[in-house]
Formats: C-alpha cells, structure tokens, sequence
DNA sequence: ACCCAGGGTCATA
DNA sequence: TATGACCATGGG
C-alpha cells in the first residue's frame, strides 16, 4: 500500500460529467425496478454484460422467484440452472444465496436502511463473493449511499486520460474520485452510468489500435 | 475462431 | 504483494 494518495483536479472531474452528459445524455441508473432487483443484479453482472443478466432475472420473475423469501429457499443446483445464462451459473448460485442469507438475516432492506454506510459496507464485503465494487453498486444504487462505483471502465479512462496510473487500488482511486465530488448519490449514481456508457465507446484492452490512438489525443479518451 | 463483458477468490512464490 | 488459474454464457 502505497504512502502516495493520488490527486485529482476537482474542476476536472466536474468537467467530466458535463462532458459525458453532453455526448451520452441522462442514462438513469440502476436499471431494476426494486432495491432487491438492484442487489440481485449487481452480484450477476460481476464480469458479465447486462444483456445475460437480464435474462436471467426475467426466468426468475417469470417464476415469481425474484424476491429474498423465494431464493433462499431454492436449492444450489436449482438456482443455478435459472442462472445459466449469466455464466458462472455454480459460481453465482453459492454468492447470491450467501447474500441472501445474510439480507434475511438482518431483518431485510428496511432494517438495513438503518445501518450506517460503513457498517453496511463491511458487512457486505464480509460476504464471501461480494467485493468492493459489488458492495458499492448495492451502497449507492440500492441504499442510495454517497458511495462512487470504480469499475473497469472507470479505470481504463481514468489511466487513459494519464489521470492514474495504472493498476492503482481500488480504494485509493475510489476516494480520489468521489473527494472530488459532493456527496449526492444522485450524481454519483448518473456519473457512473455515464462512464459506463462512455466505455462502450472506447477502444478495447488489449489492441492498441490506430483509431484509438487518435482517440488518445481526444479531452476524453474518445471522440 | 477469437475477444470480451458493469468481478472475486484462492493458491502459489 | 503480486501474479495466475478459475469460474462460463452470449454477443461482436
């Protein structure tokens, strides 16, 4: 762990957003109707693109298996097999059922609204299957916490605008970020979305090519 | 036939 | 602490 804490402009990462917003405009996140649906998805989308998410969550529904009292109740191997299309079906199956467990165990969302954020946050990375950035999509877009989302778009255009350097931690990108920024889960809920949404746009990992080259050069990291 | 997706854990050195 | 293997389907 690095002593160096690194430091962002304030106006810059303001800046950023009403670029973003300009190209992208208003996206609305988390896309689920219920914070339930919020906290299912964000343990299914781990590495996973929104589309497969979606269909499983609609096989669940369709079953009336959406909510906590139904899925903790359902056997591994059952889950799993509504869980095909997200991938990591096994996988997933054993950190949903681990995060319901301990959702009803603590008495469901309207007995965990009155935690405080850090003690929520501490528990969920308790979880076995819950990391830092499944923690912060359920603190911010299910609890409406002033908690900034790092994900691996995030990153990849942080240290394309040479704003990072790369494979700094998550915490320490996480708090360079939203110390920028005031603490209003609203605008960290859209912010995240349009990073998202912006990095559908921008060039892949691992090619290198020319276009993104170009794009490089560009404010954003793209045109 | 690749490459990647809105990650996280565990084993090894 | 830092890599690597592993988990696995679906879309480009």
């Amino acid at each position: 762990m690095s002593m160096h804490s690194l430091a962002l402009e304030a106006d810059q990462v303001t800046g950023l957003f009403e670029f973003l917003l300009d190209i992208h405009g208003r996206q609305n996140w988390w896309p689920a109707d219920t914070p339930f649906e919020v906290m299912v998805g964000a343990v299914l989308t781990q590495n996973t693109s929104w589309n497969n998410v979606e269909s499983s969550l609609e096989r669940l529904r369709e079953s009336n298996l959406l909510n906590a009292e139904s899925l903790c109740e359902l056997p591994l191997e059952v889950l799993a097999e509504y869980l095909y299309p997200v991938g990591y079906y096994n996988l997933k199956a054993r950190r949903l059922t681990a995060f319901i467990n301990w959702y009803i165990d603590q008495g469901g969302f309207k007995q965990l609204t009155t935690q405080t954020t850090s003690r929520l946050r501490s528990d969920l990375l308790s979880i076995k299957g819950i990391g830092p950035e499944t923690a912060d999509d359920i603190l911010l877009y299910a609890f409406n916490r002033p908690v900034f989302v790092i994900d691996a778009y995030t990153r990849r255009l942080l240290e394309r605008l040479n704003w990072s350097p790369p494979g700094l931690g998550y915490e320490q990108l996480r708090m360079a970020f939203q110390s920028c920024l005031p603490p209003d889960p609203s605008y960290f809920a859209e912010y995240h979305a349009l990073i998202v949404a912006h990095g559908k746009h921008l060039c892949r990992p691992k090619p290198f090519c020319h276009a993104c080259q170009l794009r490089y050069q560009c404010p954003y990291g793209a045109s």
